[in-house]
DNA sequence: TGCCAGGCCGGGT
DNA sequence: ACCCGGCATGGC
């Protein structure tokens, strides 16, 4: 079975290639990634993890000790270094309190369960939940961003005002449900999205899905 | 120089 | 049920 969805998947990947996401990462980093990077470029949230890692805190048990005011320090070329803080402190008393610290237990409870119950975490919405569940966890929730947002309005394939669930609905039920197959989608978009989709930018001439624009260019914004 | 980046929350209408 | 401001650093 193929759908317009699969089309654009494989167009993408022809013209950008796999994107390895996340490689040889461990789940904790992953985790820490998704909260740093929320609406925040990932050069910076890289250098807030490099001062982690300098600091041999890269582990559930020290982060989870850790001062809140010195994370936040630490994490400060992320941006919003103090809310990040509190929210990174909340998902670790989380995975302590309610799994032992052991993320293998957590990702062994099934998923929408899961979900909601990050969902309960302050500072984590659908978004920092999902690509915990797909990028750490390995579990087939395909995450759903600005750009993706962006991408599908533009070229009409969803409405502006379609919310987070809408879009994710969307792709989970035009796609087969398989891991390799969110995580290599999404990063494909945000691919996309960063060098050819741009808020200020709503149309490119080396874009691949150009052809796919309805007639009259790309609708706006 | 102003705009943007792999969101989310809380308060006001 | 929306709508909007706050949160903050760094790159182009």
């Amino acid at each position: 079975m193929t759908t317009p969805l699969m089309d654009v998947y494989r167009r993408l990947h022809d013209a950008f290639g796999p994107q390895y996401w996340w490689p040889g990462e461990s789940p904790l980093e992953v985790i820490v990634g998704a909260v740093l990077t929320q609406n925040t470029n990932w050069r910076n949230v890289d250098r807030a993890i490099a001062n982690l890692r300098a600091a041999d805190l890269l582990e559930l048990h020290a982060l989870s000790r850790v001062a809140q005011e010195e994370l936040a320090e630490l994490i400060r070329p992320a941006g919003y270094y103090r809310v990040k803080a509190k929210r990174l402190h909340a998902v670790f008393s989380f995975l302590v309190d309610r799994f032992d610290g052991s993320l293998e237990a957590m990702f062994a409870t099934p998923m929408d369960v899961l979900r909601q119950e990050l969902l309960a975490i302050h500072g984590v919405g659908p978004e920092t939940a999902d690509s915990i569940l797909l990028y750490a966890g390995h579990l087939p929730s395909f995450v759903v961003d600005a750009y993706t947002h962006r991408v599908l309005a533009r070229h009409g394939w969803i409405d502006f005002d379609a919310d987070y669930h809408q879009i994710q609905d969307h792709f989970e039920n035009s796609l087969p449900a398989e891991v390799a197959l969110y995580n290599e989608y999404h990063a494909l978009l945000v691919h996309l999205g960063k060098h050819y989709c741009r808020k200020s930018k709503p149309k490119c001439d080396a874009c691949p899905l150009n052809d796919l624009l309805p007639d009259g260019g790309p609708l706006e914004p």
